[in-house]
DNA sequence: GTCGTTGCAAAGCGTTTGCAGCCTA
DNA sequence: TAGGCTGCAAACGCTTTGCAACGAC
């Protein structure tokens, strides 16, 4: 039987709150500051077991440590944000994707990661943002 | 100065004999069959000096370990195939991604990976293929 | 009270670094 | 012969695992 731990609920709750991937470290500090002495080895097993049911999902990009966020709807690609390091979903796709594909081989799956600068990082052209993750 | 040592000459001659972007494993296996007692630490080392030549290229891929190949042509997407493992460039590129950016989202880069079966696994529709992805 | 869960520390695994000896130019 | 390069082992950072104590049900 899987109980309801606040290390638990707290680490499930810091996903559902902030809506978008967090990486383990950011999710550790964010969830130890609702339970003090929370250990990383938790936060992996509880994300471990979110996942398989169903909860919560990794999601992996290219040299880069994978983040983890709450089970999104459907079908849907990434937009990671080069000034703030934040990682937005995009809920459309490219259309024209099988006519890239060489004769002979057989499509199942693909990802597309687009990078640049994010509503937000974009206003503020020259400003530095901070490279927090988490905020 | 950099010198022409025989580990340095293997590892890069390995990844033009190959053509197409291997594991560090991979790499230290096919050229320890040509220099006996061959270091995983030289590999690395001289994966990065042939990289800062611009020789090579660093090739990353969602929850992999990077993979190594002689620097291509230009730009350029990749297909994983999932029977076999081995990983193939793509010399085209979908042309609607600007179409899904959010407002006020600035694209600079995009990368797209895409994941099926590559042409020989295809043709051997039910038959397992080994998973090794040097050959 | 049971036994799933936790925090700690140790172990794994891929990658990097320090160092003494080697070998290219 | 100088000093860049090598192999080895230790160090690193991230993740997983073993274990005794804890706490949800």
């Amino acid at each position: 039987m899987v109980r309801a731990t606040k290390q638990r609920k707290t680490i499930h709750h810091v996903l559902v709150k902030y809506r978008r991937p967090l990486s383990v470290s950011e999710i550790l500090k964010l969830a130890q500051s609702e339970v003090a002495g929370l250990g990383i080895a938790t936060v992996y097993r509880n994300l471990k077991a979110l996942q398989e049911e169903g909860q919560v999902i990794q999601v992996d990009l290219p040299g880069q440590s994978p983040r983890w966020e709450v089970t999104p709807g459907g079908h849907h690609h990434h937009f990671l944000c080069r000034k703030c390091d934040k990682l937005f979903e995009i809920h459309d796709c490219p259309r024209d994707i099988q006519r890239i594909l060489p004769k002979g081989y057989i499509l199942e799956e693909h990802d597309v990661l687009l990078r640049g600068q994010c509503d937000a990082c974009s206003r503020t052209a020259n400003t530095r943002q901070p490279k927090a993750t988490a905020e």
